[in-house]
DNA sequence: CGCCAGGTTAGAG
DNA sequence: CTCTAACATGGC
């Protein structure tokens, strides 16, 4: 079987992630088979299918479906890179966190949990829609159908493999296929136009990787159903802005209220302050803020 | 049953 | 610029 490798950084806890991975039962654009987690891509038109794993303190890829080309294996290594965000020496944040009263004990107890990236800015951004003011179990159903019914799908020993729909079909489909699956009006609305978005080619991740943070963030809001919560989610999981965070997320608050002992959920100004101490690791803090839920 | 959920928009003040 | 109602439905 064709493989490569992939360097690991030093804080990188693999089982940690893998938490992550299978937080849903529901979901279906990777699968955790024991200690390895499998994926199916598209690239160069092919679909292809493998899996992750650590060996002897680097990841190793396995291609278990579709030609290992040259290309095919920088699009997958690529994609696996910023999917683990295995570019960012945390030694800094958790030196900052080391201080921290609500941070302290989290990134003791949870050392190496990274955040686990959204490489593709469709799905980030439709993905962020789906979870807009519903519970994540919902919102994991929602996705489930979605994927499910719109998304290309590989056969491979005896378990299917999916892949994200295409923003040119989601562009094209009526509100009441998407009201069928129990989306919202809004929620239908915003997915058809941010696909709408992409496939003419109005949105793409080429270009606003080209853009600084806020300018980035304007033209993500322009978009109708992204507002800042969105692009902040956007910015954090697929561009990878350490200093990006979900001001207005409601698990964030809890994490905070209960950490803080507080009896009711802090003000955006309260988040605003605390996060100040923060400043340039937001987004780590949030994830182990997170994590304490 | 009631409250809340990984919010956003349009409209009013 | 800030504040608020409406959206819409499952999970616990």
């Amino acid at each position: 079987m064709p493989t490569t490798t992939l360097p690991l950084p030093e804080a990188f806890d693999f089982s940690l992630n893998l938490e992550f991975l299978t937080r849903s039962p529901r979901e279906l654009l990777h699968r955790v088979e024991g200690h390895r987690v499998i994926k199916l891509l598209k690239t160069g038109g092919e679909k292809v299918l493998f899996s992750v794993r650590p060996v002897s303190g680097r990841l190793l890829i396995e291609f278990l479906h579709g030609a290992p080309s040259p290309e095919n294996r920088i699009y997958i290594k690529k994609y696996i890179t910023e999917w683990f965000d295995l570019q960012t020496d945390l030694t800094p944040f958790y030196q900052m966190a080391a201080k921290d009263k609500l941070l302290k004990d989290l990134i003791a107890r949870f050392y190496g949990y990274r955040i686990i990236g959204l490489p593709d800015l469709f799905e980030s951004l439709t993905w962020a829609v789906l979870g807009q003011q519903i519970n994540l179990a919902f919102a994991y159903t929602l996705k489930h159908r979605f994927v499910e019914q719109f998304g290309e799908r590989l056969f491979y020993k005896g378990e299917s493999y999916y892949l994200f729909p295409e923003p040119a079909l989601v562009a094209g489909l009526s509100d009441e296929v998407l009201l069928s699956l129990q989306f919202s009006r809004q929620k239908s609305l915003y997915v058809r136009t941010i696909a709408e978005a992409f496939a003419n080619g109005d949105v793409s991740k080429e270009r606003l990787s080209q853009l600084a943070f806020e300018e980035a963030k304007v033209q993500l809001m322009k978009i109708k159903g992204v507002g800042n919560w969105t692009a902040n989610y956007a910015l954090m999981k697929t561009f990878r802005y350490p200093n990006a965070f979900p001001l207005e997320d409601a698990g964030l608050h809890n994490a905070i209220k209960k950490l803080s002992r507080m009896s009711r959920k802090p003000t955006l100004e309260e988040v605003r302050k605390l996060f100040e101490k923060y400043k340039g690791w937001e987004a780590y803090a949030t994830l182990y803020l997170w994590k304490s839920l």
